[in-house]
DNA sequence: GTGATAACCTGCTCGC
DNA sequence: TGCGAGCAGGTTATCA
């Protein structure tokens, strides 16, 4: 499930290749959530930028065009990956969402067998269309998100504290596997509907480390998530939380508890994280 | 504005 | 071997 570490990783991988092409063509899946795609023809692709868990790839078209982005959300299962000499064949893949042909003959493939990805064009910063993109918290290494800003956020609200890391507003990036995790290593309950200052201290710290060390290691790849290489992840091999109910806790011992909270699985050490 | 819930979607696993 | 049920989960829509 691609989080901010995932995007980041094809994002580092995709800008270098895609810099300075021109998008010629663009085909779409019959569905809403990609038909947007076409609607790039004719840019030049002039930066490869990030956003929580959204790529946005900058489009400058003829002078008489506003700048535009092409916004594309992975969701669950997508994948993008530049493809060599696509030249003008039919998509053969049963998962291709959307395909932009790029001048030197290769082309940009969006893959998603779940359809949970989505793609949009938009003038330049205007995110009205994606409502999360519009309202999104700061970035995790943005000075705005620290402990303070933390605990007001949740402590103004009678929500579990996961859920609302998952809802992009404090912080903006973190999805299921790395809250877990920074949840964990901050030793505060999931379901924890207040934090105190030194909570919040210190689980702004560790969702900031969680997510740096998902970059660093290539993102984690548990079942569907490839990077622009095709290439898995290596962050799985470093969770200490995430997946690992009725294992032993590394810093206690104790049997980690597998639950569901807020209709998402969820797993943490009841020594560690007391509520 | 906030909170709760369902829907979207399909490969995979499990039990029968 | 084949079938059906349940699960995974980020975002969006809808309702209270």
């Amino acid at each position: 499930m691609p989080e901010l570490p995932e995007v980041e990783t094809v994002r580092r991988q995709l800008e270098p290749r895609l810099l300075g092409t021109v998008v010629t063509e663009g085909w779409s899946f019959p569905s809403p959530k990609f038909t947007d795609a076409p609607a790039a023809a004719g840019a030049r692709i002039t930066s490869v930028a990030r956003r929580g868990k959204y790529l946005l790839v900058g489009l400058h078209g003829p002078e008489d065009q506003q700048h535009r982005e092409l916004v594309v959300h992975l969701g669950m299962t997508g994948r993008l990956s530049v493809r060599a000499a696509a030249g003008s064949d039919l998509p053969d893949d049963a998962y291709l969402r959307a395909r932009w042909y790029l001048d030197d003959g290769r082309s940009l493939d969006f893959h998603d067998v779940r359809r949970f990805g989505r793609v949009a064009v938009v003038p330049a910063g205007e995110y009205t269309r994606l409502a999360t993109l519009a309202a999104l918290g700061p970035e995790p290494w943005d000075p705005a998100f620290d402990g303070p800003s933390l605990r007001a956020y949740v402590n103004a609200r009678r929500r579990y504290v996961k859920t609302l890391l998952l809802s992009q507003r404090p912080v903006a990036g973190v999805g299921n596997i790395y809250a877990d995790e920074a949840l964990w290593r901050a030793q505060v309950h999931p379901q924890s509907r207040r934090l105190t200052r030194a909570q919040a201290d210190r689980l702004a710290g560790t969702v900031r480390e969680v997510l740096t060390e998902g970059v660093a290691n290539g993102g984690t790849t548990l079942r569907d998530y490839r990077d622009a290489d095709g290439a898995e992840g290596a962050n799985q091999h470093h969770l200490d939380c995430y997946g690992r109910g009725g294992q032993p806790c590394h810093r206690c011992g104790t049997e980690l508890r597998a639950t569901v909270v807020d209709a998402r699985g969820t797993t943490y050490c009841p020594t560690c994280q007391r509520r």
